[in-house]
DNA sequence: TGCGGCCGAATGAACGTTCAATTGGAAGTG
DNA sequence: CACTTCCAATTGAACGTTCATTCGGCCGCA
């Protein structure tokens, strides 16, 4: 259930600053909170703080790096299942994230207003892009191989992830339950805008 | 260009303050918006701001309300053109949508700060739904004349809305601009995916 | 003269960040 | 092994700044 951050060779409590501020953006906002709230929910000192980041912003920003590398090793996850065909991966990498966005609502949370916020823009534009860095491969397999129709990379990864966040965010804010049927409906429906 | 946030019987200084917040949000972010700063943009005196809003939070729940209004309006304006059928209405909205956040970009930016920050859980479900509420009415009319298939109406607009939000980000910030082919490719991709 | 709109300096709390002091363990020395 | 040296890790009080909010008073119109 909880997100997987820690990397090897870094310290307890460089990791438990991090997974703590992970859950105090989703209660308080990404700008929302103090240094010493951070330090007191991480059971750190302030000053400890400062001495593994340079400042509040890079706790942000590290934060952003490790969450993308924790989705992309999740992806990664997913696509070894890649007995079924092409349909049924693209259909199953859909309802898989969207899972594992139910999963782990922090992480939704954050990178939601991460992107929305000016952090946004203090990353380079291929950075930013990490959702197609991922799944870009395999939608260019699909246009390759005849599977779907050839859009833009920027088109596909628009509408897989667009409808995939709401949905997720909804459910995650208790709006509406998506059943198991509605998951396979709505990955249907993605699909169906694709196919050929 | 600009919003339209004003509202008959509204001081001109009230309107100042809120749509100088409204740009100084997509600045700053929408917990990074000092008084002082608003103050000075806005024209007016901190203390000004305190006679028309109750706190920073008001002016920011004023602001949405307002904002939803504005898209509410924008999107009645649009419904008129039923000469067409409904396939033609279904992908002109989404397409009309899309242009209102690019030529909107500060309420689109102001809109998905909202509804991914705590500000959130401060509004009834009902309201936070208000994309819905000003769409379900289509959709619904949709489904009982046979047009798009019946899904649950969170499902259909989260798909209608998704791709639409990001792909309006991505244009609003420079990692792709969608020509007009693509966005009649993208509605249609999302009109595909519903028509029976 | 009264009053609502408006001002901006004042207030005190909260903030991000710094730093001198302390700890504890690893490495070096005999 | 005992003893010393050293330095990274850690602390939390202190600092200067910035913040949201207040309030006493001024202005212009009725």
């Amino acid at each position: 259930m909880n997100v997987q951050l820690e990397v090897e060779n870094v310290s307890e409590k460089k990791t438990a600053i991090l997974v703590n501020m992970l859950e105090l953006i989703e209660e308080h906002g990404l700008l929302g909170v103090p240094i010493s709230l951070l330090a007191k929910k991480a059971g750190v000192a302030a000053g400890t703080i400062y001495h593994y980041f340079e400042s509040k912003d890079a706790i942000i920003l590290e934060l952003f790096n490790n969450v993308r590398e924790a989705i992309t090793h999740e992806i990664f996850r997913m696509k070894d299942r890649s007995k079924d065909n092409y349909s049924e991966r693209f259909k199953s990498l859909w309802v898989n994230l969207f899972q594992y966005f139910v999963e782990n609502p922090r992480v939704l949370s954050f990178m939601e207003q991460f992107f929305s916020s000016p952090f946004q823009r203090m990353i380079h534009s291929k950075e930013s892009q990490f959702y197609e860095d991922n799944f870009s491969s395999f939608f260019l397999l699909g246009i390759k191989e005849g599977y779907i129709k050839k859009y833009d990379i920027h088109i596909i990864s628009s509408i897989f992830m667009g409808g995939l966040t709401i949905a997720a965010k909804k459910h995650n804010n208790g709006y509406h339950t998506f059943s198991k049927d509605e998951l396979k409906d709505m990955a249907s429906i993605v699909w169906d805008g694709f196919k050929i």
